[in-house]
DNA sequence: TATTGTTATACTCTATAACTATA
DNA sequence: TATAGTTATAGAGTATAACAATA
């Protein structure tokens, strides 16, 4: 695999550390780029504040207010337990409300409380600053790049 | 926000739920994909098996051997005691060795096993594997753009 | 029979703070 | 004084399996 040689001679900070075969995948650049982009967006946000997670829930229950936690596990991708925790922490918050379905007595209807609504205001603020922080350096054709590659990788599988 | 009215007016799974701005948001895209990535990761490598977080430190550890705990942590951007527990998990599986540095008595000097070794061979051929499949649909020069606009969202912080 | 939400359980990743042993 | 590693602790995210209520 490798030469075998140690380049950790020294404990100086300034012994080059090689990423071996790292720079030439895919999957490594997504990830720094996600940590990069988490990190911005809880110093722009808040840390405590919310998670990117914890937005998008917020987004998808203010566009289809009264939707079930299952379509809401459905349209982001996570599994129905994981819904539970996610509005469990978002209830105790008192951002989003579990009301009764008027379709359905097995379900939930969720929806934003007042407040909810308000801290969704703020926040999409928050998060266009923080959009334009990450995208600095990206003229406006390359970030639709961007994100057209990368959607086209999110469909991939 | 939103117009207010439920479009959850029925629980068929037909039911239309719109994504609000998320579509716009980078951070959204980067996070769909990287979900995808990761789960083909699991399907081709084997989820219990190793991690992609994990193959890093690997690949890292093969590339660098004898480096330190935090070394290792500022190459990967880990927490020291991130560090720690993630080492804790591949020593206990005798892929990694923690061996005394010659140059630091604080510090531990990290190897590769025989069997880490053995075992990062086989990963290297399955994670080609892998990333055929969540670049196809992409031509070479698209895989190449994509990952240098992701390098420089990972270096714009 | 199948689905919705829940609980119990478990694992990974992540980080902060305080500690020890060295430097 | 500062650094390397560790421990204790905590929280987010993720998932599987089994269960009750309902469809």
């Amino acid at each position: 695999m490798s030469a075998g040689y140690s380049v950790a001679h020294s404990s100086r900070a300034s012994t080059r550390i090689s990423l071996g075969v790292l720079p030439d995948l895919l999957g490594y650049h997504l990830r720094r780029a996600q940590v990069a982009v988490f990190q911005n967006f809880a110093e722009v946000i808040g840390t405590s504040d919310l998670t990117p997670g914890q937005f998008g829930v917020l987004v998808v229950i203010d566009a289809n207010p009264g939707l079930s936690q299952t379509q809401l596990g459905n349209t982001l991708g996570m599994d129905r337990s994981t819904v539970v925790a996610m509005i469990d922490r978002l209830e105790h918050r008192e951002l989003v409300l579990r009301q009764a379905s008027p379709f359905d007595r097995r379900a939930h209807a969720l929806h934003l409380s007042a407040h909810g609504k308000a801290a969704l205001g703020r926040l999409l603020a928050s998060v266009r600053v923080h959009e334009r922080a990450i995208t600095r350096g990206l003229s406006a054709s390359e970030q639709t790049t961007l994100i057209q590659l990368l959607a086209r990788v999110a469909r991939a599988p």
